[in-house]
DNA sequence: AGCACGATGCTCT
DNA sequence: GAGCATCGTGCTT
């Protein structure tokens, strides 16, 4: 097994500075990145094809409504970090922490397209897709232990490589999923951002 | 292809 | 105690 530090990233590891920008504008950019994941010293990955906002205490479908809590803690801090919350008594979802440290906004990671270590991941996923928030972390092995790491290192075994940019026409917005209980215009705001793929394909590798 | 439902336990009121 | 940023199954069209 080789010796996980030796392992040469394949893109470039998105900086800081990608996620300290306002959150519409990260959650847009994240579409046609990389999403990585360093498993017993292998590399999965998948292009990002779906993201949410959730943005500061106002938005009352952003966890951080009831304001700085033991599990929104994350979200207050610097950005570039991994939220990583567990929910519907079995699920984990990843976001990434965005803008300024003291405001609490983060993007959800809802879709990846399998690029590499594609026979880990249909194993782990029983040969099922990994278009879900929570297909995606049981895919590439993310749970509450990944909760506040540094997403600009290597060495957290998790980070987001910079991809091949999506252009307008291959985007669509609309409502984020499963607010049902949010009053709007929290609940229908359009700050869910999706890649049409039969409009758009990366290159893989 | 679409909808209804049960699973299952943490978080905050 | 209620609700949950979900998923997979099974049943209906």
């Amino acid at each position: 097994m080789p010796d996980p530090g030796l392992i040469p990233p394949k893109g470039h590891i998105l900086p800081r500075t990608f996620y300290a920008r306002p959150t519409l504008t990260v959650a847009r950019e994240l579409l046609g990145a990389r999403l990585v994941r360093l498993l017993d010293g292998q590399r999965l990955s998948g292009i990002i094809t779906e993201t949410e906002a959730y943005i500061g205490e106002e938005d009352l479908g952003c966890h951080a409504r009831a304001g700085r809590t033991k599990r929104t803690a994350v979200m207050y801090g610097p950005p570039g970090h991994a939220y990583v919350y567990f929910t519907y008594g079995m699920h984990w979802c990843l976001n990434v922490v965005t803008e300024r440290e003291g405001f609490p906004a983060a993007v959800l990671i809802r879709a990846i397209r399998p690029i590499e270590g594609i026979e880990v991941i249909a194993a782990r996923r029983k040969g099922r897709d990994t278009d879900g928030p929570a297909k995606l972390t049981q895919a590439l092995g993310i749970t509450g232990t990944e909760n506040g790491l540094d997403l600009c290192t290597q060495a957290s075994g998790l980070w987001i490589e910079a991809g091949e940019p999506v252009p307008d026409e291959a985007v669509t917005t609309g409502p984020r999923v499963g607010l049902n209980n949010v009053p709007e215009p929290w609940k229908s705001i359009p700050w869910r951002f999706r890649v049409q793929e039969s409009a758009w394909r990366a290159d893989p590798d």
